[in-house]
DNA sequence: TGTACATCAGTGAACGCGCGTTCACTGATGTAC
DNA sequence: TGTACATCAGTGAACGCGCGTTCACTGATGTAC
């Protein structure tokens, strides 16, 4: 039953890459080891071969996440566009792909300090970026501006996906993006 | 073992109480009917004389946190003063009696339509109460800048919360402070 | 390069545990006379 | 007002179920000669 070196890295990265996604979908309670490893393709008992236990792999899975989430953010030339993208109907509606403290935040927030590290680590990352995005500002309001656009972001994403009302929901996102415009502009 | 009617209702009732405050707490998977319960000075049996399941009682709880929320901010004079109310660390390390969609958030929008309804309908009164905060406004305005005001506070809530480092944690607080008291302010 | 053996990735049964929910029961409250 | 009976709030044992984790095992891979 043993397989490649290289090919045992690769199932792990497999199964690290779905739970990133399942957990933003799910919650890091909606979805078992067994379950997650069924749908990898694989037995529940290697689990314990791939990660030391689910909270290990949940620390793993936000921090590959965050990452991806910074990756995403890279491309925007400023507020506004990175806004139209992120605060979108699509990714809205697609949380296992998108901002991984939209979707876990209060999961994570009460999780063990593994978790809450990576996730604060992608934070910082993010926000040394969206900071960049406040040019032509004394470095601590660019970093001000870069706080509390991050913070309408998740709120916005976290209250649209709450509402039930579909109208109510993209009035949130459009609100958001136009605030986050203004404040990209107002001190320009 | 049969007690008053009138005490009946009280009992119920701390149970709602004491539910609408753990859930905040600890979310809506973080503590079972049994323990409520017990905690409340019952047996997990007469639960289902109160309430017809946990998701019912979920459903009701969420009503009652967010009802509660929203007597919370009516006193508010203004934008900035809600802000510095609602976004201090006091509320931010009380989860259990503040605001609900931080708190519950990613829970609540994976939960049944019951619990969604709830929140959505209380969230449509601190809205309304939001917009009266940006008097002199177009209507329209007034709302959009309602709309991102709730999403700021939300999300500041939950990225605080996330963040392992107390010091980013306030930075966080203080710079949607920032950012709510200049949307305030701008366009009076 | 070919052989013998150690390693270890993945298997699948089993573990104890807590979950939400059900149910027969108790006995004080509420009600009908 | 006093009595007899129905109601029903709360009890506590029991249910099936899925959870995270452990473990003896398998057999192909990796390694030492």
């Amino acid at each position: 039953m043993r397989v490649t070196r290289q090919q045992a890295t690769e199932n792990r990265k497999h199964v690290l890459r779905l739970a990133a996604r399942r957990f933003r979908e799910r919650g890091l309670h909606g979805i078992g080891v067994a379950e997650l490893m069924k749908e990898a393709g694989f037995t529940h008992g290697g689990f314990y071969k791939q990660f030391r236990s689910k909270n290990d792999l949940a620390a793993q899975a936000c921090a590959l996440a965050i990452a991806e989430n910074l990756a995403c953010y890279l491309p925007a030339q400023d507020i506004s566009a990175l806004a139209k993208e992120i605060l979108s109907p699509t990714r809205r509606d697609n949380p296992g792909g998108s901002c991984l403290v939209a979707a876990l935040g209060s999961d994570i927030a009460r999780s063990p300090s593994t978790v809450r590290r990576e996730t604060t680590a992608g934070i910082e990352k993010i926000l040394s970026f969206l900071t960049t995005l406040f040019p032509g500002h004394p470095k601590k309001q660019a970093r001000q501006q870069a706080l509390a656009a991050y913070a309408t972001i998740v709120g916005a994403l976290v209250v649209a996906r709450v509402v039930e009302d579909p109208k109510l929901s993209s009035e949130f996102l459009a609100a958001a993006q136009a605030g986050l415009g203004r404040a990209g502009f107002s001190e320009k």
